[in-house]
DNA sequence: CCTACCGATCGGTAGG
DNA sequence: CCTACCGATCGGTAGG
């Protein structure tokens, strides 16, 4: 039985490739680009697709048009290429979520718009739903970053919480700290049923607007009523 | 890097090993007990702590104290053994579950005792929580498997949700097939973060307890009131 | 960045 | 249920 992943050719990205390209150019394709920047790319697609474990160096040297030493050139070990990748998901999806907390929205529209990013990029909702199941394992690689990744959301949302529960706005019976596990167990939940429905477009389960309604069953919007 | 599984010895049942076992009846040791259950129960833990595709039935077999083509005398493929692994999950879950219903207990408590017996088998929450995740790729052996499976939970527990609503016993605003969506992902969502929590037995989640708080913010008790 | 190779491990089969 | 083996694939290294 073959479980790896179907072989596809190096991928491109839009706008580097057009038909008027000669052929001759196929080599200098990735010119101006940085390679280490597509290992990232091609990584995050196939450490989604089948998990860190499977997805063998080789396949993603392959995608991005390189040999798998060359791929361990830019990065020393399959561990540091994970590493690296959750590393930079991190930067980005923070930088966002700042600048919507700057921008004055409240912590319940900027927990959806994290959704609504995410339902656009599926395979980054591929890769954190896989890899956190995956990294459950007390000795996987990515054990660790998980154990402090949810550390840390939880305790912000928690203190998001009690916040709004001091200005008399989350529902009774509800405390902060079950207020924010719950919001992140639906937002994770939500991603696997997503995810199997990948292939009927129709009926899939609209993320961020089911997010939104969550939320308001805990604290009610003031303005709504 | 080494990745895998840590290699342990054979594993026995309780009750099926003393210390008064003569040391020549080792090889004897899984008389009276059939060697298929044995390997299913170890697929079970082993297929939960690395997921399906790292899992070998080298590893497999050596717990169960046989060659791994002896384990494939008993299944005749991977997926095969992957596959009646599930369908013994199911059985047994379903059996139980409709006892519960049949007892009459309210679907809510139905519910929170899924959870309860999940909580008390960390195995089996392993298994569902990577395998769930790891199957979202359409060419995995148990793609189907949680597709259907999702498909007729979901439909199970909207239609409960619709008894709920007709009776008006609903949260206002809150759709049937919402609320079972937000069921299942707070279930998926809560062992994930359980999981991770496994080495810190103190502030770990109460999964039956939040289920429960959850339900009642969904259709509240009415004689909580 | 490459070719060439290493030891280890995989699922499955042959043959008994 | 076993030993022995198969072709394929893995992460990583040597050496350039």
């Amino acid at each position: 039985m073959r479980d790896g992943p179907p072989r596809s050719p190096p991928r491109c990205h839009p706008g580097h490739v057009s038909t008027s390209t000669p052929p001759s150019a196929a080599l200098a394709v990735r010119r101006g680009r940085s390679t280490r920047e597509d290992i990232l790319e091609a990584a995050v697609q196939l450490f989604g697709q089948v998990g860190y474990r499977t997805a063998s160096l080789r396949e993603i040297a392959s995608r991005v048009g390189i040999s798998h030493p060359g791929l361990l050139h830019h990065f020393p070990s399959k561990a540091a290429l994970l590493a690296a990748v959750l590393a930079r998901r991190d930067e980005v999806d923070l930088a966002a979520s700042q600048a919507d907390r700057a921008a004055g929205l409240p912590v319940a529209e900027v927990f959806a718009r994290v959704v609504e990013r995410n339902a656009a990029r599926p395979g980054i909702v591929e890769l954190f739903a896989t890899l956190s199941a995956e990294a459950t394992a007390p000795d996987h690689p990515a054990h660790a970053y998980f154990r402090e990744r949810y550390t840390t959301v939880l305790a912000e949302l928690t203190a998001d919480f009690a916040e709004l529960d001091a200005a008399g706005r989350l529902c009774p019976g509800v405390t902060p700290e079950s207020a924010a596990r719950r919001t992140v167990a639906v937002m994770d939940g939500l991603q696997v049923q997503w995810l199997l429905e990948a292939d009927r477009p129709g009926t899939r389960v609209d993320m961020a607007a089911e997010i939104r309604a969550f939320y308001a069953t805990l604290a009610p919007d003031p303005e709504a009523s």
